[in-house]
DNA sequence: CGGGGGTTTGAGTCCGTTCAAAATACGTGG
DNA sequence: CCACGTATTTTGAACGGACTCAAACCCCCG
């Protein structure tokens, strides 16, 4: 039987859709039979935690189905959601390149799937084939970018626009467009994790969603979210450009 | 002669004493012959640009001696320092990377010496010495860290609270220990770009200093600043912890 | 001496937080 | 299937922080 989104049985990581756009697309046929025999896959139910803040490092992760929240916290019982990791993504380079503690924890969001690659044998790979590390070596700059625009927009947004931000980057992974053209989607994520998002109190965050919906820019229901015009929502965080 | 933080005239980078503590330590003496024949080593003067966001990336560049700040717009004219370069830092490996044009802007915070190394020449070394490869990987790692740490002080802390993580962060920088224990700096930047690394106005960042001062913890006098009790500063991002 | 940038200060307003309580959803066991 | 306890979400009121707009100030430089 073909896995949701993963791979086919027999096949291992060579079956594996995803491997097309990550990171082990590099690796030859006889390398990614190395990769299938060594690597192990497991289901995580809603809510575990695949790896915590403070312990070793023994490998890295690859999302196959799912989603993963990434949290950090700074010491003193805060804990912040970085960001999410969707099928396609290796989570935990960091620890296993500086030879460090796991600084941050990872927690399947609802019922996912995940490969555990260990350390001796992702550093096999990388030492058989110099293009496996200019592949990590991409995506940890486009991560870089990514975690820079986050900062610039931390500095830059207000709490509203961080979240409508938010709302939209994620109505680009899990939105569905309605017949009429206006978008909707489940969010994947409680109203506190929202929060913590945009560094914001889930107070805040409740009354931020009020005035969405009050300015009709968007309905929430439960965990369901309907934009009408998903275009007004845009000119949210591009605000009044006299010259556009 | 000598020059200043930098290399011998005569042996190029192989006299370069940033070497032994940046990336580029792993390449072999021919490697580095190669590096030291294809750079070019220029004096900036303050406040000069290095390079801006939009423009091709055509290398990347090392910072010999100075500081160097690393702008970055959000499309809408608000420029966020994001952070500072100093000595043995490698710019711009980013657009190397993903070939992509410059995300952010490069300046010269005061005179400064920076090598730049153009992107085949990168290219050819990356290729030879496949550790170069790893040493920029764990570069990155350690960069996206910092990044990452930087998001969560800043969706935790309070304006004030950022503000004195970021005096301490100079302070460690560009800090002298005075000989009754007390501590002091020349601020390399103004006060507007202060208040951008914290994504706080200018005007606010004048009250948080001002209330500094009446708290007694800092004295601020144009770019000089004085902290009697660096603990106390401490106190002040490490707050009332019980167990302790 | 007169700009001009950077910095400080002031007043008013809005936004975000805190603390507290009510309302709603959710999962479990009866 | 319902009742119950728990966790999440919403709402309220009061406070404080941060922003805006504006004016004054300062200091350096021509």
């Amino acid at each position: 039987m073909a896995e949701q989104g993963g791979g086919m049985s027999g096949l291992g990581c060579l079956g594996c859709s995803l491997r097309q756009r990550n990171e082990w697309c590099v690796l030859s046929e006889e390398e990614t039979r190395i990769l299938s025999r060594n690597l192990k896959k497991r289901q995580y139910r809603a809510g575990e935690t695949i790896f915590s803040a403070g312990e070793p490092s023994h490998g890295i992760y690859c999302v196959v189905s799912g989603a993963v929240a990434i949290r950090k916290g700074d010491g003193e019982g805060n804990a912040v959601l970085l960001r999410l990791a969707y099928p396609g993504d290796t989570l935990g380079y960091r620890g296993l390149l500086l030879g460090e503690n796991r600084r941050y924890s990872a927690e399947a969001l609802g019922p996912s799937k995940l490969c555990f690659v260990d350390q001796t044998v992702t550093r096999l790979l990388l030492d058989r084939n110099s293009a496996l590390g200019r592949q990590f070596l991409r995506r940890i700059a486009a991560d870089m970018d990514e975690a820079h625009d986050h900062l610039v927009r931390n500095a830059t947004l207000s709490n509203r626009g961080k979240f409508v931000y938010l709302l939209l980057a994620l109505m680009n992974r899990h939105g569905r467009t309605a017949s009429d053209g206006s978008r909707f989607m489940e969010l994947p994520l409680s109203r506190r994790d929202l929060a913590s998002m945009i560094g914001a109190r889930h107070e805040t965050l409740s009354r931020i969603i009020g005035r969405l919906e009050e300015d009709g820019l968007a309905r929430f229901s439960g965990r369901t979210v309907h934009v009408i015009q998903p275009h007004s929502l845009f000119r949210e965080i591009r605000p009044p450009t006299l010259l556009d």
